[in-house]
Formats: structure tokens, sequence, C-alpha cells
DNA sequence: ACTCTCAACGACAACGTTGTCAAGGAGGGG
DNA sequence: CCCCTCCTTGACAACGTTGTCGTTGAGAGT
């Protein structure tokens, strides 16, 4: 009487509880477990009534892995923008993530760092994990290397669109924004505008030069290459950037940042300068954030729908992800020039409730 | 001569190939293609190259959802922080996420929303999607459901800690830097404090209470309940609080912002009264970011260290992962005061390299 | 010539699910 | 009584890897 066939199946130990457990617990098979966890119907009341007892009491869940291996689908996405710590882009995620939980989708995320090498290691990885989708904020580079993989797997891209490829991207009217809130800027009387930006190769940032510069034609007004910088990729630079205007022979009367972390730049070196905004210089931002509403004078920017943008590249994901037939969308998001102070308007901040009748105190 | 036998084993579709592929390709087994993959040794020169060769002639990528359901082992970990839009939060985020990319690790994010019942829902699909660990800022509530966990799956909390439960934390000090400030504030002469805070039930904020309530203390000085505020989750009701704390009879001299959101919510209030800063009303508040060094007057504040606090979390997590023996550490990070002028002290912003004799000009 | 060692490689099972197909029994209609 | 249908259930394979163990053959040592 050999000890053989004496297999060792003990189950017993800790370890996590499969779907196996659950099927010995019971006495059914495998599949009958499987049914009672995805609802499907075939089970009787008795049985799916045991089989959840059995569950309950051993703590078993269900391994999206081994499902995902399975099924083809994991129910998440890659989102690969190039710094959360910016407002900008963490509005972006949370309208993508928002619109993904609705959907029961998880959200991986990546920072780029503007970093092409970054953006190309995240994007393997994320395909590697088999992700469902991939929303992109692109790096400054050729997003070539894209091209074999977009059959394979939907990809949207926001904020900018994709360079040397083409793909369905969200963004917003830079080009129209800028033009207005420059011609803004020119009605005030401003001749000597200043445009800086983080960096002139990035999509947005050429369409709102493009946009600064066609008010600026119209206008007539001839722009001096020297009222024109580019490398203002940190506060930092910004505010470097921004001494180095003022040191000029003819300095500017007012300056467009082109994004928000600009323009805290620009802010604080003209604070640094005791510089009156806007008498001795006019300040307007691209990008609307809280702050911008708190500094004094209040700041006059183009204000971009950072939500939505997220939101809306999710909702395009999504249903390239269901019908991939669809052709490269774009879709392209409104802006709204908020006036406020820093351009030279009469800053005139909106009676809100609590001050009905109750301005006196001093 | 049947057909049988003819079986359809036609992998030329167009399907992403796998390891099969591969090896089929070059004619070895599976186990010799991944050994390849791994760099595993045991391969002749010349079998690796031709291996080498076929995985990029087939565009072959490994599926990390097969590696992981066998190797037990995701390389990604899940936060839970209750809102990315928040510059603290993302900035913590930013701290988890450079240390796990510098380690292979990817993460997944999730916004709480200060809901219980998002923040479970959350960790469990992250503990089905197989986490290799977790951070979670924990909502308001009991963290009592993360009991079983935790034998499970490494745990660590940061910026607070959990409810009904102890594990690993990772915050700072925030009884000491609220103590430090509100002392600050009383030798500026100000007795009458107001205390406005998102919700105080949070154990940071009970910290911070405490430690601003023994500055007053052992100041002598009675707290009125009405100078101390709840309830201020968004930037739009600390405004109204702030409103409301101006109707009373016995108006505060000064405010303690007990968040970065409230802080901005107590400056537009101010704003909207006219009120003076810091003559008529002074105002400090816990958490520093890039703003309040741009408002007039600057922001006096305790400046928390998020990054770091990230960081050190994901470090922690980490050596959790790697030695689940440790027992449950509690991290604190120092916290520092910056004194700038919406305290009552003389505002004098450093001077820069740029203002090196440059200060002339207006 | 024989054994021994070691390098190179492969067959097989397992990770935890779910889709496919088929079986068994109950019940209804002729 | 038989056939057909429907409901419930289960066996098996497959998803794409990798760990275990075994096989083969070349070369070294005696």
């Amino acid at each position: 009487m050999s000890r053989r066939g004496c297999l060792r199946k003990d189950n017993s130990s800790r370890r996590t509880p499969t779907i196996r457990d659950v099927a010995q617990a019971v006495g059914v098979s495998l599949k009958t477990v499987s049914r009672v966890i995805n609802g499907d119907k075939g089970v009787s009341a008795e049985t799916r009534k045991r089989v959840l007892a059995a569950i309950e009491a051993l703590g078993y869940r269900p391994n999206a892995l081994a499902r995902s291996l399975r099924g083809r689908k994991t129910y998440t996405i890659g989102v690969i923008i190039t710094d959360i710590t910016n407002g900008f882009f963490s509005t972006i995620v949370r309208g993508i993530e928002d619109e993904a939980f609705a959907r029961n989708y998880s959200v991986l995320v990546a920072n780029s760092d503007e970093l092409l090498e970054k953006e190309k290691l995240y994007v393997c990885i994320f395909v590697e994990k088999q992700v469902d989708g991939l929303i992109i904020v692109p790096a400054t580079g050729s997003q070539e290397y894209l091209r074999d993989l977009a059959s394979h797997i939907p990809l949207v891209f926001v904020d900018r669109p994709p360079r040397d490829f083409s793909g369905p991207v969200v963004q917003v009217e830079n080009r129209e924004g800028a033009y207005r809130l420059t011609r803004h800027l020119l009605e005030h009387g401003f001749e000597r505008l200043a445009f800086l930006a983080s960096d002139l190769r990035l999509p947005t940032v050429q369409e709102r030069f493009a946009g600064f510069r066609k008010a600026m034609d119209e206008a007539g007004i001839v722009l001096h290459p020297e009222m024109v910088k580019d490398g203002a990729k940190t506060i930092h630079e910004a505010y470097r950037k921004t001494h180095e205007l003022f040191v000029l022979p003819l300095r500017p009367q007012a300056i467009f940042a082109a994004n928000n972390l600009v323009v805290q730049g620009v802010l604080k070196a003209i604070r640094e300068r005791n510089l009156r905004i806007p008498q001795d210089v006019a300040v307007v931002g691209f990008d609307d954030f809280e702050m911008a509403d708190l500094v004094q004078p209040r700041l006059t920017v183009v204000a971009q729908p950072a939500y939505a943008l997220g939101k809306e590249a999710a909702v395009l994901l999504f249903s390239r992800m269901t019908c991939p037939s669809l052709a490269g969308e774009t879709v392209v998001l409104p802006v709204e020039v908020v006036l406020r102070g820093s351009c030279g308007c009469e800053d005139a901040p909106q009676e809100e409730m609590f001050l009905k009748g109750v301005r006196s105190s001093t």
C-alpha cells in the first residue's frame, strides 16, 4: 500500500483563494462559479446562493489578470502627459479619470517631462501591459514611431497634435484665442508686445504665436525679434527671460505669456522690479487657473477648458475602442477670453452673493 | 486522401505575435525564446542572434499580462488620492511616480474625492488588478475595511494616518508646524485668530488645530467658537465661510487657513471686501504653492515637502514589498515656516541674480 | 573505451480565468 | 411512450508566459 496517489492537493495553506477553491468548496465545476461571478444565466437560484456563500466565506476575489489574459481586455487605459504637477495637465487627467471611472476603467499615468525617449518608453510599457487605449500629450519631437502601433491600439492625443503622424486629437482654439487676446491688447493702444513661450517648437505654441502674429500684422505693427522669447520651460526660466526683456533699450509695453507657467515667471520678475501692472507693463496669459483671479491686478487670460479637454479625449478614445473604424477625428474646443485687470481693463470683480449690501464694513 | 490533418494552424493572420510565433519562425522551443527575452543563460550566441532577429522581424512584444499571471508580479502600484487637481496631491503623485519609474514600476491613479465608498471601490479594483502595492491618502471615515487586506498586500498611507487601522504612514509635522506658525501670529500681537478648515474630522486638520490651540492656550488667549470654521472643502466654500467671519461683531484679526484651497478662498473674500492684508486682517496658510509667492502681499505659510512625501511613501512601500516583515513604520517629515508679508512681517523678497544692480529702471 | 560533467535545448505543466461544446434530466406535446 | 426543448451543469482547451525537469551531445578525465 504505497503512498502514491496521495496527491498533495492541499489548498488550505494561506494562498489567495481562486475560483477553483470556491468550486471545490461548493462541489460544483469551475464554470458554474464563473457563471455566478459574471452574473451569467444558467445557474439555479439554489446553486447560485451556495456559490455566493462560499465566495463570501473564502474571501474570494477574481483575478483581473487572468480575466484580462483570457478576455483580451484589461479595462485599463494609459495616459501620458508631460507633467502632472502642472495644473493644466492634472485637470486634463482628472477629466480623463472621471470618464474612465464612469465606464469601469482604470488609468495608468506617466510623466514624459517633454522627453521623447521617456514618452516612447512609457508607450512601450503600457502596450506590453495591454492597455485598451492610450491618451497622449505628445512630447516635442516626432511621433512617427507610433505609426505601426496605431493600427493595433486605439490612440488619442490631447492638447497637441502629434508630429509626423496623424491621429485623432482633442485640442483648443489656440490660434483663435491668441488672436483675440492680442487684438484686445492692441485695442488698449499697446504696440510693443512681447511674446514669451516655453518652446516654439510645440504645436500649441506655434498656433498661439500664429494668432499673436496675425493680430500684429493686421494692425500693421512690426514685431521685433527680441520681443519674442523662447525656452521658458519652467517658472524660473520664464522669470529670467522676463528680466532679459526689461534690460532691452525698448522695453515691452505688454507681455503675452504663452502658458500658465510662463505667466507666473513673468509676474515674479515684474514684482521684483517693482513695476506696476498694467500701468508700467500689461500682462496676459494663455490658460486660466484659480490663482489668476487672486493676484493683484487679476490676470486677463485665455481660459482653456482643461477638464473638458480630458473628458472629450476619453470619450473619443472609448468610442474608437468600440468602433475602431472611426476615422481620425479632430475635436477643437472653444476658448474664452477672460478680461480682468492685467491687460489694462478696469477690473470689476463680479459681485457675489455675500456682498449684497454688506460691503460697508472695512 | 482526406484533408484531415490539415490543421488550420495559420498564424499568419493579423494577430499580435506571441512567443510561440517567434519560436516557430526560428525553429526552436518556446522556452528558448523565453530565455533570450529574459537574458537567461543557456542559449548559444548563434541561437540567440537568430531569435533576436525573428523578434525584430515579427515585431514581437512580450505580454506583461501573461508574465504577471505566471510570475505573480505586475510591476504596478496603485495610488489613491482625494483629488489630483489639487496641487498638493499632484505633487505627491509626482514624487511617487518618479520613484516608481526608477524601479520600473507603473502607477495606477484614482481620485476618491474624499468619499470612502469610492476609495473602497478603487482599492477593490486595484487589488483585483493585482497591484504589487498600494499608496493611499485615506478619505474621511474608517479604514477598518483594510484590516484583512493588509496582510496580503503592502500598504502605505500618505499625508494622513488611517482611522481604526494601523499601518505605515508618511506625513508631516502638522501639529508642530501649526503651532509655530500660530505662535508667530501671536508674536505680531494678534489675539483674535480664526481657524478655517476643510474638515475637522481629518487627522491632518485635527493635528493642525491642536497645534493652533496649543499656541493659543500657552498665550492664555481664549478661543471663541465662532472663530473656528469647518466644512470649507472647496475654494468657494472657504470663500463663503470667510465672509461669515467678517459679519461677526468681533471680526478676526488674523486667519489661519488650514490648507491651500482654504487660503485661496480666504484671499478671494478679503479682496472682495477691499480689506488690506495684513493691516486689516492677517492671513497665513498651511501648505506652500507657487502662487503664494506671487500674490500681494506674499503669503506666509507652513511649507510642506509634498514631493518628498510622495517619494518617501514610495520608498517605504517598495521596502515593504521586498521585506514584508517590516513593522508599520511612521515617517514624519519636517515642515518649514516661510515668513513673507501676509502675517504682518515686513516682506523682503530675496534678491535674485538678475537684480544685482539692475533695480534702477521703473 | 568508458564514465562524468556541463552546456544547450525542449516537453510539459501551471498561473486563474472564460468560451465552446456536450451531457443529463425535467417537462411538455403528440 | 417517444421526441423535442429548455434548463442546469461540467469537461476541456485556450489566453501567453515561465519554472521544473529531462534529454542530448560534446568534451574532459581516467
